[in-house]
DNA sequence: CTGAAAGCGCTTACAG
DNA sequence: CTGAAAGCGCTTACAG
C-alpha cells in the first residue's frame, strides 16, 4: 500500500515505529502515543484513523522505550521455590489470575531453593525494573529487597514472613499445621514419630517441625525423631524412608513428611520394602496437592490454602504498588487437616 | 560519602544511573558502559576503580534502556499449554536449564489451552521484543508467529509442528505413542478400547486418537470409541469415566486417556465406582509424568522425553537465535511404553 | 484537539 | 585507552 510495505516479508525489517505510523497517518508522533494512552484526548476520526493505520502496519508498540520512559515496567516477577511441586505452580496460578485482572503479566522464576539462583533471579528482576515483585526467600536476602523497595519496586514475601517489619508477606501457620499434622498421627495412636524433611534452615519446614514437636511434648511417651533432607522431592522422601528402614532398631510406627512430594517418596519406599501403610507405618504428608488423593494409597495430608495464598500476596502487592507507603502487613492464614487412608485404615 | 548518598534510605531515591556512576568515579559515560560490556576494552586500573563505584552505589543497570539501544531483549519467552500439567513443567525446566548455560532468562506463559490467553501472551513478547519464543499453539497464530520472526525474534514450536515448514520445531511422533499405547491394550487382549481425550482440535491429542485407531483397524473384533472432553486435568478425566460407565449396555474393557492427568482421574472414577482395574478396565495414559508411578494403581503410560524436549527446544531455538537464516528443521522425538500395573494384573 | 521538543538510561561508532 | 555525542522508540508536559 505505502512504500513502507515494499520492505515486506523475507529480508528482516526494522519493526514499525510511532515514527511510521505518524508519517502513514499524517499525525505527530505525540498524537500516536496519544492514541494508545490517552484515547479520549484525541478526536473520534484522528483516532479510527491512526488506529486503522496502527492495524495496517502491524505496529506493536516497543515495551522497553515506554518503559524507559514510565520509569517502571509494568511486570511483577515471581521467584518460586520449586517450580516442579504442584502446590508452588497452583500459587503462582492464584497470583497470575489477580494479576490477570489488573492486566499484569507475571514473569515466573525457579529459583530451587538455591541461594545462588535466587540472587541471579533478583538480579534480573531488579534490571528488568518491574513494578512488583513476590519471593518465597531462600537465602538472606533482606538487604537486596530493601534496595528494590528503594528503587520503587513493590516486595510482598509469599510463604513466609521476612525477618522484618518492612515488607508485607502473605503465609500459612506452618506451626499450627505441624502440630494438627502429629496431634492427628498421636490421636491414631501412633507414638514413635519421624520427621521427614529439610533442608535445614528453611524456615518453612523448621516451623513444622516445631509444630510437631510441640504435640509431642505433650503426649506421654511419644518420640519425634528428625531426619533431614535437602531438596524436598520424591527421592528425598525415598531416601529418608530407607535411612529410618536400614535402622531397624527402633522403627517409627508413623512418619510426617514436610510436603507431599516427600511423602509419595515415603511412600514408594515403604511398598517396595514390604511395609504395610498405614497398619505398620502411618505417613501423613503436607499441602495436599492434587495427586496426594490418588496416590497409591491416598495420602493424609495438612492443607493449605494455596489458590487463596496467591491471590491474597498479589492482592497485597498491589495494594502497596498503588501506595508504597502503606504500612506492611502480615496474612497467615490457617492450615486444616486433611484425613485418607494412609494414616487410617 | 559522596552528596549522592545523602538522597539515602527512606525516600524513594531516583536510581543511580551510569551518569551518577561516572561522576563518582571520573570518567566519561561511556568508559562505565564499556566496563560493564566490553571490559577488555578499559585498562585495569580503570575498570577496578569504576566496578568499585558501581558497588559502592549499587548501580544496577536498566535493562529497558539497554534493550532500547540493543534493539531486543536478551530474554526468551516460552509459552506453555498448562502450568498445572507436571509434563509441561518438566519440559520447561529442561528449557530454563539449557538456557542458563547461556545466561539468558526464561518468560514463562501459560494459555492453558485458550486461544484468547495465547494472543495475550504473544502480544506481551511482541511488545518485549523477546530474543525468541517457544510456543506450543494453541490457535491459529501462524502470521503472527511471522510477524515476529519478520521483527528479528526467533521462533520454535515446541510439543507439536507447525502447518509451515518455516519455522523449526521438536515434537514427539504422536501417531506413534497412540499407537504403542492401543498396541499394547490389545496385546493384553483387550478389544473394546475408549479414549478419552481433548479439545477437539488439538493437534497433540487427534494424532494420539489416530494411532490409536490404526492399531485397532488392524485388529479383528476391535472397537474404539472416542470420549471428548475439555481441558485435560484429573476433572475432565473423572468426568470422561462416569459417562463411559453410566451408558453400561457396552462398556469398554480399556480405556485410553490422552494424559496422565486424565489417566488419573479416570482411575478415581473407575476406583470410586467399584470397577476393578485392571481386571474389569485397564487404564493406560500420556506422558509419564512421575505421578504416574505412584498412583494408587501404578499406571501404565508412554512416556515422552520431556526433559529432553526442552533441552532441544532450547538448542535450536539459540541457533535460529545466532542464525535468523538457518535452515528449519522439525525434531521428532520417539516415545515409549511404560509397563505397570494398570494395564497388567 | 494537535504538534514540536525534551528526555528516559543506556550503547556504540567515531575522534583524539 | 578514554571522551563527547548521537540515537534507540517511546511519553509527557507545554504551546498553540
Amino acid at each position: 500500500m505505502t512504500d513502507l510495505s515494499a520492505a515486506g516479508a523475507g529480508d528482516r525489517a526494522r519493526a514499525v515505529s510511532v515514527k511510521d505510523v505518524a508519517a502513514e497517518a499524517g499525525v505527530s508522533v505525540g498524537t500516536v502515543s496519544n492514541v494508545l494512552n490517552r484515547p479520549e484526548k484525541v478526536s473520534t476520526s484522528t483516532r479510527e484513523h491512526v488506529l486503522a493505520v496502527i492495524d495496517e502496519l502491524g505496529f506493536v508498540r516497543n515495551d522497553a522505550a515506554r518503559q524507559l520512559r514510565a520509569g517502571s515496567n509494568h511486570a511483577v516477577g515471581m521467584v518460586v521455590l520449586d517450580v516442579r511441586n504442584p502446590f508452588f505452580t497452583d500459587v503462582a496460578r492464584g497470583v497470575e489470575e489477580r494479576l490477570a485482572e489488573h492486566r499484569r503479566p507475571l514473569i515466573l522464576g525457579n529459583s530451587g531453593q538455591d541461594a545462588d539462583r535466587e540472587q541471579m533471579l533478583l538480579d534480573l528482576f531488579e534490571e528488568q525494573r518491574v513494578s512488583g515483585l513476590l519471593v518465597s526467600p531462600v537465602g538472606g536476602v533482606l538487604p537486596r529487597l530493601r534496595r528494590l523497595r528503594d528503587r520503587g519496586t513493590a516486595v510482598v514475601a509469599v510463604d513466609r514472613r521476612l525477618d522484618s517489619s518492612e515488607f508485607s508477606s502473605v503465609a500459612v501457620d506452618d506451626r499450627l499445621g505441624g502440630r494438627i499434622a502429629v496431634q492427628h498421627l498421636l490421636d491414631q495412636g501412633r507414638r514413635r514419630i519421624a520427621f521427614v524433611g529439610g533442608p535445614r534452615g528453611l524456615t518453612q519446614v523448621e516451623h513444622r517441625y516445631e509444630g510437631a514437636a510441640a504435640a509431642v511434648a505433650d503426649t506421654d511417651g511419644a518420640t519425634l525423631r528428625l531426619v533431614v533432607t535437602g531438596i524436598m522431592d520424591a527421592a528425598a522422601g525415598r531416601h529418608g524412608a530407607e535411612d529410618l528402614l536400614a535402622d531397624d532398631g527402633d522403627r517409627p510406627d508413623a512418619i510426617f513428611a514436610a510436603n507431599d512430594l516427600v511423602a509419595l517418596g515415603v511412600l514408594q519406599a515403604l511398598t517396595l520394602a514390604g511395609v504395610s501403610v498405614p497398619d505398620e507405618i502411618a505417613i501423613i504428608g503436607y499441602d495436599d496437592i492434587d495427586f496426594a488423593a490418588s496416590a497409591a494409597i491416598p495420602l493424609s495430608s495438612v492443607r493449605q490454602p494455596r489458590e487463596q495464598l496467591g491471590a491474597v500476596a498479589a492482592d497485597l502487592l498491589m495494594a502497596t504498588i498503588e501506595d508504597p507507603t502503606r504500612a506492611a502487613e502480615d496474612v497467615v492464614l490457617e492450615p486444616s487437616l486433611v484425613v485418607r487412608r494412609s494414616t487410617q485404615p
